[in-house]
DNA sequence: GCCTAAAGGTCTGTGAACAGACCATTGACG
DNA sequence: CGTCAATGGTCTGTTCACAGACCTTTAGGC
């Protein structure tokens, strides 16, 4: 890397991201791939929908067409229908997927990822949950455990980490988090799942699960960091 | 705060926030009042800056010509000319800016900046910095306790966080890093300055810079995070 | 079985932002 | 002292996205 010594040169960014269209689809597709909307789910109504992600009807539907071509969800009209997920989990890895990625992306996106999420983990523990909550992040960590193959899995795995970034109740993190991984989601796609790096992250969400549960601020950063390394040296080791 | 149990309605975000105009004057305000471009100093000319910022020359001219209108800024045409900055820290403390701003997004923002802050120094603390960058965060530092008056201080003091944020090499943490200043810039200015403050705040300045050039990663963030913590507790002090 | 509400599907005019060419001014340098 | 390159200033046509009204389809409720 080379050494940068000029603040404007770090500070100043893009204001948005390519077109509208692509930004919409790209969120719509990650909040589906990341399992936001579960298999068989519906999407909220097009008119809500749109704006909740502050885009005109016109575009969302566009959005939406994207990936109805890409055989993400389906669309049925009437009282009752609505759009429908249909994704089940990466079909295949497309090792090419990464053609464009830097190394210098992928390391970001690992530190900016074991930055953000430990620190949910470690803000989640200091709230007091309520019941529902507390429900929901030991449902979602059960179905983790239980998925039957590798794609619920991985989608089941987001949910959770999802979950524990949304119980830190901060926004600004949990949209960091969902850039993690959505930066982070085809590459952790292409990690070959072995039973044995499916226990040990098993175990590992528990720990953290469970100190989030029981209020181990510490303990719930440090599991999530060693969970966050845990991934970082497979991928690392895989495709540097 | 409501408890958020489903994951569509933390994660689902808008595209953008409000127009590109809009954006991008606050993108240069931001940058102008952090003093990430100094007093005297020359902004990039405009197609540069255009580039930069991702937006039409046209809209970034309508931007300086608002930085302009707030006398932060003035330009010259010609041949050496250009737009220079002309802010030289806030006139005065205006407690209705806030107005609008929940406590919600008081905490939102204390929260992330205690994640994202403490985490770019930890990063920071485990690059090999060349001597250029060691120069640059050892003068940053020493520009903080030198500072004339208030406005140089709070200056000085974005600067160097901003330049610790950008040791740390991972974009995607020097923009959040951005986001945390700026949401809580106008904030951490209307803490009564006292000398007090100061000094304890120097010292954990130079207790977090020299973690970094001694490559004590766990020694950075905590004191970073002691940092934080002490500011978060003046500004929660005073306004909640 | 009919009616209505709830959903997707379509159309049109308007404004924002862009791209890119061109003009005007001024200081640096030969 | 004259030239010219670097900079801000202006103009024009095009594209994108929006708002919001309206149409079509379908299931549920009476």
């Amino acid at each position: 890397m080379e050494a940068v010594s000029r603040l404007p040169d770090a500070v100043l960014r893009p204001i948005r991201g390519g077109n509208v269209f692509e930004s919409t689809v790209e969120q719509l597709a990650t909040a589906v791939r990341l399992g936001v909307f579960a298999y068989g789910e519906q999407l909220p109504p097009e008119r809500e929908l749109a704006a909740r992600v502050g885009v005109s009807r016109m575009t969302l539907r566009e959005a939406i067409a994207a990936l109805r071509d890409s055989g993400l969800v389906t669309t049925r009209r009437g009282r009752g229908g609505g759009t429908v997920v249909v994704y089940q989990g990466p079909a295949q890895v497309s090792r090419d997927r990464e053609g464009g990625r830097h190394d210098a992306e992928l390391s970001d996106a690992l530190d900016f990822r074991r930055v953000v999420e430990p620190g949910a983990a470690h803000l989640a523990a200091g709230r007091s949950l309520s019941a529902d909550q507390r429900a929901w992040l030991t449902t979602s960590a059960q179905e983790v455990c239980s998925a039957p193959d590798i794609a619920a899995h991985r989608v089941a795995d987001s949910r959770l980490h999802l979950a524990i970034a949304t119980l830190s109740g901060s926004p600004m993190l949990i949209e960091a988090v969902t850039r993690a991984q959505s930066a982070l989601r085809e590459l952790l796609a292409a990690i070959p799942v072995l039973q044995r790096n499916i226990r040990h992250s098993n175990a590992q969400h528990g720990a953290i699960v469970a100190a989030v549960l029981g209020g181990d601020r510490d303990g719930a950063r440090t599991h999530m960091e060693e969970h966050c390394d845990a991934t970082s040296a497979l991928l690392r080791g895989l495709l540097g």
